[in-house]
DNA sequence: TCACTTCTTGAACAGCACTCAAGAAACCTA
DNA sequence: TAGGTTTCTTGAGTGCTGTTCAAGAAGTGA
């Protein structure tokens, strides 16, 4: 099989720059990361880079399409959890990636490309969140607008680092402030 | 008064290149906008906005601290009005800059000085926002969770862009769902 | 007039993402 | 097995970036 032994390699190596690169965008950041550092790590040129990504934005797509399936599988198993278990557990999950969140807003503001994938991964998250609300016992014409709170939340605690307590004291008081009927207006 | 009149021009002149810089930064961006075409627009070359600046994360912090003062001078008119108006009033007028914010999360990761000044705004900011809980009658003990949740739903609101109509519902809920005293936990 | 500080500049530097054209290697067909 | 084709890799280069250096112009005080 030879045309398969091909698109093996080809996969192969591409997952092996994938690999470097996104080790590299986590601990160093996606500006400070030169598309060189990673041929460098990768033990390739530059321009083999090239030949397996389109630009750097490329790059970073794949990387997050990674992270993010590799995220999504692990979520699958705690679905039964309660909801702001489950808040607490995607933060401290995504949280090693902080820099990450603020560059995929940065780029996709210059790079369609970025853009389109952010606006899907909205697309995805908002709809796990309203789910999740739904079951918790949210009333349904709040849900959008309590959606958008709890992705706000969630980034928010992404990019401003709290500690273990704060992060779980603010998680806390937004489920239990959101999920249930107030007396007074 | 010669040694006057050296530093009052001083004062002008940096004050026409922060003023140039400021249009660029908010119109085009802080990554799109480069130091030559700031001195194009100012009409000097690059080396004389190094005489004015350290670099050009020196540039945006002034160009930071200018939005702030005059932000703040338009607050302090509006500090009679009820909770949600005064949120709504900070999304509206500081969503012209919603690209600076992501600028200003990205640098402060790379650069001490952005890092100092983000750390600083967001002293003020939970100030203002706790003060205005408080007399909102938030229960003190909620008052540091709550503060980070108003943050980061503003935040969010200006990083990623919603109609009026969204904006005012996400806000009013988040008041509502805030200030009022649950029935059941 | 002369020294001194303040300001401005032309010319360069290293680093960046990215491209081009040429060559090496693997593959398929005859 | 030979030759043509596709797939991959590379050295060398381009134009852009933020930033620096050394030299010169301009304004100031004696």
């Amino acid at each position: 099989m030879p045309r398969n032994r091909r698109l093996q390699d080809r996969e192969e190596k591409r997952e092996e720059i994938l690999a470097v690169a996104q080790r590299l965008f986590i601990d160093d950041g996606y500006e400070s990361t030169s598309m060189g550092r990673i041929a460098e790590h990768a033990g390739v040129t530059v321009n083999t880079i090239y030949w397996y990504f389109r630009d750097k934005d490329d790059l970073l797509i794949a990387v997050l399409d990674r992270l993010l399936a590799e995220a999504l599988a692990q979520y699958a198993t705690i679905t039964d959890r309660p909801l702001n278990e489950r808040l607490l557990w995607a933060v401290d999950r995504l949280e090693r990636l902080h820099g990450l969140v603020n560059t995929v807003h940065t780029r996709a503001s210059v790079s369609p490309a970025v853009h389109t994938w952010h606006t899907g991964f909205h697309e995805l998250a908002d709809s796990l969140i309203a789910d999740a609300l739904r079951n918790a016992g949210a009333a349904e014409a709040d849900i959008p607008a309590m959606t958008a709170i709890g992705t706000f939340v969630i980034e928010g605690l992404l990019t401003h680092r709290y500690d273990d307590a704060d992060k779980r004291a603010v998680i806390d008081l937004l489920v239990h402030k959101l999920t249930t009927v107030p007396t007074q207006a």
